[in-house]
DNA sequence: ACTTTTGTTGACCATTTGGTTAAATATTAT
DNA sequence: ATAATATTTAACCAAATGGTCAACAAAAGT
C-alpha cells in the first residue's frame, strides 16, 4: 500500500532525515511504477480503441493492439482475458463516453429550445473530436444488437421521458404544436449524427476538404438547431 | 452454343422422330445446365452479400459463405480468384443498387418540392427493404475510404450539379429562400438514412416492435419531405 | 531477509483461414 | 465417338490467429 504524503512526518522523533530520505524514495518509486503500471492498462485500451475502432471486432488483432501499447501479447492476454471481453469493455466505454452527454441534455430543466440549441451544438462540436466513435457503436450493434439490452438501456434508460414532458408542456400552453417526440428527436440526432458517420462519403460527394468539411460541420450546429425549433414553434 | 426452341424443326425430312426427341432431350439438358450454372455464381453472389452485410469484409468467413451458397470452397475460388475479388464485386453491387436511385430523383426534371417528396418516400420504402445496405456501405466506406474515389464518384457523379440549378432558379423567381443546397441535401438523406442504420438502436430506445417501427418509418416518408419543403419554402 | 503477489516475457500450440492442386466429372465442339 | 473445355470436388498447405505456459522480474507484505 501506497504511504501519501502528508503522512509522512520528517521530523517525528524516531526517524533520522536518512531514514526520512530512504521512505521517500520507496514511496516515489512505488508511486511511479504505480503510474506506469496503470499506464500499462491505459495503453492497452488506447491501443484495443484506436484498433477496435477502425478494424471492427473481427478485423482487429491482438497482435497489432499489443504492438501498439508497446507490450507483449501474453500480456494483453493477462489484463483481458480474451478478445471478447478486451473488446466489450472498449466498447461499453465507448457508448458511456457518448450516452451521458445526451441524457444530460435531455433531462436538464431549460428550456425544450435550449435543449435542442445546446445538443446540436455539443453533440456535434463532440462526436468532430471522436469521429470513428458513433459508426462504430452503431456499426456494432448492428451486428450484434443484444449488446443494446443491457449497455444501452441502461445509459440512455428513460431518461427522455422528461422530454416527452416538456413536450407535452408546451405543447399545451401554445407554444409549440403538438408534434410526436419520437419524430423531433431522431431528426434532431439524424442531422447532427449522420453527417459525422457519412464523413468520407460525403466529403468525397462535395469534393470538400477536411477544414472545409469541418467547417461545414460547424455550420450545422446552429442550422440544424434552428430548423428543428422553426419546425415545431407555433406562430 | 444451345439452339432455341423454335429453331427445331421435328418434322424436317432428315430427322426421325427417334432423332428430334434425342436432340430435344439433348436441348433440354443443355439449357437446364445453363439454369443451374447461372444459379451457381448467383448463388454465391447471394450468399456473400448475406454473409458479406451480415459480418462485414474481416467477419465473412470464405466457407460461410461457400455452405450457404450449398458448394465447395475451391468452387467459391474458381468463380472468385480471392476474398477481396468477391467483396469488391459484391460491395460494387450493393453501391449500384442504391446510388442510381438518388441519381434519377435528383437529376430529373420535376419540381424541386416533387423531388425531395419523392426522395424521401423512394429511398425509405427501398432501404426498408434492403436494411443493411447502407450500414455495409457507409461503414465500408469509412474503414476502407479508397473505395469511394472509384465506386462512387462513378456512381453519383456530378449529378448534383442539376439540384444545385434547380435551388437556384427557385431562388431567383422568389419560390426559395437561398439555401445551401449541401446542407438540404444533407438534411434530407440524414432524416431518411439515419433511422433505417441506427435501427436496432432506436427500436431499442423507443421500444417499437418490428411492425411500430416500419410504420414509424413510414410515417417519416411525407413528415421528412415536409419538414424540408417548409424549412426552405417562401411565404 | 524472505515469502507472496503481481507484472512481464518468449516460446509454443491448436485451430482457423484464405488459398491451391490434382484428379474426377460433366458439357461442348469437332 | 472423341478431343477439348469448363465445372466440381476432396485433400492439402502455409500463414495467421487467439490463446496458453513456464519461467523470470519486480513490488508488496511480513
Amino acid at each position: 500500500m501506497v504511504k501519501p504524503f502528508n503522512q509522512i512526518k520528517p521530523n517525528s522523533e524516531d526517524m533520522t532525515l536518512s531514514q526520512t530520505l530512504t521512505q521517500l524514495k520507496s514511496n516515489l518509486t512505488q508511486i511511479i511504477y504505480k503510474m506506469e503500471n496503470e499506464n500499462t492498462e491505459q495503453k492497452i485500451l488506447n491501443a484495443a480503441n484506436e484498433v477496435f475502432q477502425e478494424k471492427g471486432l473481427y478485423g482487429a488483432r491482438m497482435q497489432e493492439i499489443a504492438d501498439k501499447a508497446g507490450i507483449n501479447k501474453a500480456l494483453l492476454h493477462y489484463y483481458y482475458r480474451s478478445k471478447e471481453k478486451l473488446f466489450e469493455t472498449v466498447f461499453r466505454a465507448a457508448v458511456t463516453l457518448m450516452a451521458p452527454k445526451i441524457r444530460n441534455i435531455i433531462s436538464s430543466e431549460e428550456h425544450l429550445f435550449d435543449k435542442i440549441r445546446r445538443f446540436t451544438d455539443e453533440y456535434i462540436s463532440f462526436l468532430s473530436n471522436h469521429a470513428f466513435l458513433p459508426a462504430f457503436v452503431i456499426n456494432e450493434l448492428n451486428k450484434n444488437p443484444k449488446l443494446i439490452q443491457d449497455v444501452f438501456l441502461l445509459e440512455i434508460g428513460d431518461s427522455f421521458q422528461k422530454l416527452r414532458d416538456d413536450v407535452q408542456i408546451l405543447a399545451n400552453k401554445g407554444e409549440i404544436k403538438p408534434v410526436e417526440v419520437e419524430h423531433v428527436l431522431v431528426n434532431m440526432i439524424s442531422m447532427s449524427l449522420f453527417p459525422i458517420i457519412a464523413k468520407p462519403l460525403l466529403k468525397t460527394m462535395f469534393d470538400k476538404s477536411e477544414v472545409d468539411y469541418q467547417q461545414f460541420l460547424n455550420e450545422r450546429k446552429k442550422l440544424v438547431a434552428d430548423l428543428i425549433i422553426e419546425s415545431i414553434k407555433v406562430n
